[in-house]
RNA sequence: GCGCUCUUAGCUCAGUUGGUAGAGCAGCGCUUUUACACAGCGAAGGUCGGGGGUUCAAGUCCCUCAGGGCGCACCA
């Protein structure tokens, strides 16, 4: 029977506790300066990892604790062996999200935006950003993550805003930029456009018409759209239509009254859909405004940006589309225009990503950046193999985005955000950049002039975010870490952000951002499914970590879930992996109470030398997999090996060995005990790094350094 | 319609270049012998969705079928 060991500390003895010591050990390890990376004595070059930065509009998600997860993982993993690691970390305005975040809270308390001045919308939404980006950092915190602070970007930081206006300036005059009037999607709750990528596609089940347009029949799924038609369109080689020739005018009887139609000839149209015939409404969607403008017909807006009709409409005019539909269609029927309805038709329609109200096409002059020369400068480095993608088929979704790209829409009619600098003639289209406020003139037509008063797409300036955290083009850090290595973020952003910034990257630096580009999938609830704040089933991964320790939860996050595939976040795995916590507590425990009198000189016996050459092809095999992203199996590994080796297997028959009265045994088996745990600590220690280090803290003045204060944090890894 | 992805133990999922299947949790039996009951030992449980092919050898590669998920296109 062992007597307590009075140097062990009263802590050890009892089970591991993670509230008592994480917020505790972040400290220590923010103090100690060695987040940043010139404190570090770094044998080897710089490793980058550049921190998509979470939206300062609320806390965490999930989501964000396996993103920020994966990325420390590698970080202290790479900090350990040697390199001048840096994980920068910033945080989004995330224009669109955050103004509507904070819309929401005005309706709450009754108010509404469009009371508000543009400047005082502006600071109010400044003020709740700022105070939301606290506790975001303070949650990045809370996961352990080893962010150099004293490097965090902001995306409105003046240096940055600055640095995001010249590069729009520098895209105009590279003749990348450009102010187009042309179809854009319209919200016509927020009042705002959006890009192609801030839609999603909605299916829903709508009536199919078909309308007596003259001698033709047209099938419409939307008739309120249709006061307008003057254009009536069929492919060339439609047969049955040969009798009509390309310009002929013929005069049909319409909703409103008699209308002069005029034919078109065109190969878009698909001769098998409904009856091979269709009028257009050039200003409320894409494909008959781009008929339009190949063949120079007029165009007329028939609906406004609040989604009412216009005067055009006649008795319908000042009704809201929704209303007005079914009243169009009975007055159709009346006048015998309706043929007939096909009440089975089903289709996808463009809707809002935030509120999916449908999204109107309209007209609106606005700046675009010219898609298809920078899309192929995004290319060449996945082809070339500059860019790895993990895992591998992300490629192929990366290069078909890149490949079918249509020109980006940059502006949004929202106060939230970096504002575009240029100004725009009040009478007629001109508009140019105007960094230094010197324009007051149309050149054009010598009207007066304003300022833009949209903001640019969030993505526009996040897509800079490798070289807007780096200080590009002349910072010490830009020359020192880009390109950075490795870009690790959600699935969803394969085509929304990634290209983005290779194509700045490439642009701006004539280099890519980042060579590897790992994709993550989405955690989900414990039935799978989506969390949504609707649904009621997002889980707050502080309270997780409240719950059962960061640890446990980073654990839970990066095993037994492979790269790009989806995970169910399943608490008893979290409360598992806190066990597992707990086991290396006891652990140390043990080796503690039982290598009290260890020689400083004991050898290895042959039999431990095999033990101890076991347990560093396993580390071996833990590093490889690490170097190559495969932290699932790492994780995995690291695990088996502590618990199923380490301690049912080796510590059991060491209970035997040291009780021997051989001293040689016993020394051999104290040293071996000592020196597996010591780097069990080492390896560990990125995927769970408080209890690791915890145990550092507390072994280091007994057991393994004899007196060193390192921190596990910058403890060298033990396989090179 | 185009593209991607998934289908492995009761549940949730791993299985990296092809070499006769693993984890967590749940469940079963035993153990309260001081590192740990946030535990140990033991047993049980899968013809790796169906079919075909390549190979000495396939969960792992190819084809095909079925079912699930996701993305894109389509308001003709």
């Amino acid at each position: 029977m062992q007597t307590p060991i009075p140097h062990i500390p009263e802590k050890l003895l009892k089970p591991y506790n993670p509230t008592d010591e994480e917020s505790r050990l972040y400290k220590i390890w923010e103090e100690s300066g060695y987040f940043n990376p010139d404190n570090l004595n770094a044998s080897k070059g710089p490793y980058c990892i550049i921190m998509p930065p979470p939206n300062a509009n609320g806390r965490l998600h999930a989501g964000h604790a396996l993103d920020m997860t994966l990325k420390d993982v590698v970080t202290r993993f790479k900090r350990m062996q040697g390199y001048k690691a840096l994980f920068l970390p910033g945080a989004d305005h995330a224009g669109f999200e955050t103004q509507i975040v904070y819309e929401k809270k005005l309706e709450k308390e009754g108010r509404s935006r469009f009371d508000l001045s543009r400047d005082q919308l502006y600071k109010e939404i400044m003020d709740f950003t700022l105070e939301s980006k606290k506790n975001m950092e303070d949650d990045v915190r809370r996961l352990g993550t080893s962010c150099d602070w004293s490097r965090e970007k902001f995306t409105l930081d003046p240096e940055i805003v600055v640095q995001v206006q010249q590069t729009f300036k520098k895209m105009f005059d590279d003749a990348l930029i450009y102010r187009g009037i042309r179809i854009v999607n319209w919200c016509s709750r927020h009042q705002t456009s959006l890009s192609d990528v801030e839609t999603i596609s909605k299916e829903q089940s709508d009536p199919l018409y078909y309308l007596q347009y003259g001698p033709f029949v047209i099938a419409t799924a939307r008739p309120e759209t249709k006061f307008g038609d003057k254009y009536i369109v069929m492919h060339p080689d439609d047969a049955r239509y040969s009798e009509y020739t390309h310009g002929q005018e013929i005069v049909v009887d319409w909703i409103n009254g008699p209308i002069t139609a005029t034919i078109i000839k065109d190969d878009v149209i698909d001769m098998a859909f409904g009856t091979g015939v269709m009028t257009i409404t050039p200003w409320h969607s894409q494909i008959d405004f781009d008929i339009a403008k190949r063949h120079n017909l007029e165009y007329e807006q028939i609906i406004d940006f609040n989604g009412k009709l216009l005067p055009i409409a006649a008795e319908f005019a000042g009704i809201h589309i929704k209303k007005a539909r079914p009243l169009i269609v009975e007055k159709l029927k009346e006048k015998g225009l309706l043929v007939k309805m096909d009440e089975s038709y089903v289709h996808a329609v463009p809707v809002c990503y935030k509120c999916e109200t449908v999204i109107e096409p309209q007209i609106r002059p606005q700046w675009f950046v010219k898609m298809d020369a920078l899309a192929t400068l995004a290319l060449g480095p996945a082809e070339n193999g500059e860019l790895t993608f993990y895992p591998e088929n992300y490629k192929k979704i990366y290069e078909y985005w890149m490949s079918n790209t249509i020109d980006w829409n940059i502006s949004r009619q929202i106060v939230w955000g970096i504002q575009i600098p240029a100004k725009l003639c009040s009478n007629c289209d001109w508009g140019v950049p105007d960094l230094d406020d010197t324009i007051n003139k149309c050149p054009t037509c010598g009207g007066p002039v304003v300022s833009d008063t949209d903001t640019f797409d969030t993505w526009f300036s996040s897509g800079q975010w490798p070289l807007l955290t780096l200080g590009f083009p002349d910072g010490n850090d830009f020359k020192t870490f880009y390109p950075t290595q490795l870009m690790e973020t959600g699935r969803d952003l394969i085509f929304k952000w990634i290209p983005r910034m290779v194509i700045f990257g490439m642009y701006l630096a004539k280099q890519v951002p980042f060579h590897d580009i790992y994709l993550h999938g989405m955690v989900n609830d414990e039935k799978n499914q989506k969390m949504s704040k609707s649904k009621g089933n997002v889980v707050s991964p502080i309270a997780l970590c409240d719950e059962f320790g960061a640890d446990a939860l980073r654990f839970a996050l990066v095993i037994g879930t492979a790269p790009g595939n989806d995970q169910a976040l399943l608490k008893d795995q979290i409360k598992g992996y806190k066990h597992f916590a707990n086991k290396i507590w006891n652990i140390a425990r043990f080796i503690t109470t039982n290598t009290s009198d260890m020689s400083d000189t004991a050898i290895l016996t042959e039999g431990d030398t095999i033990i101890y050459e076991s347990w560093r092809s396993v580390a071996k095999k833990i590093t490889e997999d690490i170097d190559h992203y495969r932290l699932h199996i790492a994780a995995e590994d690291i695990y088996h090996y502590i618990w199923h080796t380490f301690a049912d297997e080796i510590l059991e028959e060491s209970k035997a060995l040291l009780a021997s009265d051989d001293a040689t045994v016993r020394a051999s088996r104290q040293k071996l005990l000592v020196d597996i745990l010591r780097e069990c600590l080492i390896v560990l220690h990125p995927f769970m790094p408080f209890v690791t280090e915890a145990l550092w803290e507390i072994l280091g003045q007994t057991l393994f350094a004899k007196g060193t204060t390192q921190l596990l944090l910058i403890t060298p890894w033990p396989i090179s």
